[in-house]
DNA sequence: ATGGCGGCTCGCAGCCGA
């Protein structure tokens, strides 16, 4: 099984390039990120004519997500539970006896802000939303666009981004506490080359200079992590015409 | 120190992202 995640940075503008990498690459499951597209505006109709089904949960704008898959989804769930908010950042549904809860997680802005506030409260709630997973799943993949790098390596200048918003010691204690409660990272599960990102600003010609962060992460409960045979990062899709500065993230389990 | 790029909008300037 093949699962992927990719912040596409409007769904609209991209999809042609998401039809090309669902051709090329045939995951079983594509969690979304940052449609900016309400649901009446989702692509449904291509998405379906390439072979897959959608879950989607969409706002004017600004946030969306949605997942793509080989299979029906059930059990379908689009809110963080104690969280009132009218963001659409989360996105749950199972496919047979696994279980996909595709995230976006809040930017933060700067430490200090309001929006960081949010974010630490945002994981928070996620971290008790998947200790419930947990026990009514036990095949779990938690996906998405974190917008944390968990560790030095993860980053291009680790000293230039020390204390910031991304990078910052409560957002990676955050991180950390997701593998605690019983997930691993099925990137760091295998042999990586040094500096592999999975977003690049799109100023200073920053994907050419591999000026990026890892961010983009694909963690699996750890039935799954037993059955993760490999975990990459796509970057062909950056060097596309009028690209998402994410890439995709891939995982394939036996 | 700033803004740099790209996508969005009750759009042509200002916001947000990371």
């Amino acid at each position: 099984m093949k699962i992927a995640t990719w912040n596409v940075n409007s769904l609209s503008v991209r999809l042609p390039q998401v039809l090309d990498w669902l051709r090329a690459v045939q995951p079983d499951v594509l969690a979304l990120q940052e449609t900016k597209l309400v649901d009446d505006k989702f692509p449904l109709a291509e998405i379906e004519a390439a072979g897959y089904h959608a879950v989607f949960a969409g706002q004017k704008t600004y946030n969306g997500v949605a997942i793509l898959s080989r299979k029906i989804g059930m059990d379908v769930v689009k809110d963080l539970p104690g969280l009132d908010d009218p963001q659409r950042r989360i996105l749950a549904a199972a496919y047979d006896s696994v279980r996909i809860l595709n995230i976006y997680i809040p930017n933060g802005e700067a430490t200090g802000s309001d929006k960081y506030q949010y974010k630490l409260g945002w994981l928070e709630k996620l971290t008790l939303f998947i200790t419930e997973e947990l026990k009514r799943y036990s095949k779990l993949v938690v996906l998405g666009d974190f917008n944390i790098a968990p560790e030095e390596r993860d980053v291009h200048d680790p000293v230039a981004w020390e204390g910031k918003v991304l990078f910052s010691a409560p957002e990676r204690q955050a991180f950390q506490r997701l593998l605690q409660i019983g997930l691993c990272d099925t990137f760091r599960l295998f042999d990586q080359a040094e500096k592999q990102f999975s977003w690049w600003d799109y100023r200073m010609n920053a994907f050419r200079r591999n000026m990026g962060l890892r961010i983009d992460h694909i963690l699996a409960s750890k039935t799954l992590c037993d059955k993760c045979t490999a975990c990459v990062i796509d970057k062909m899709p950056r060097k596309n015409e009028r690209p998402s500065d994410h890439a995709p993230v891939v995982a394939e389990f036996s």
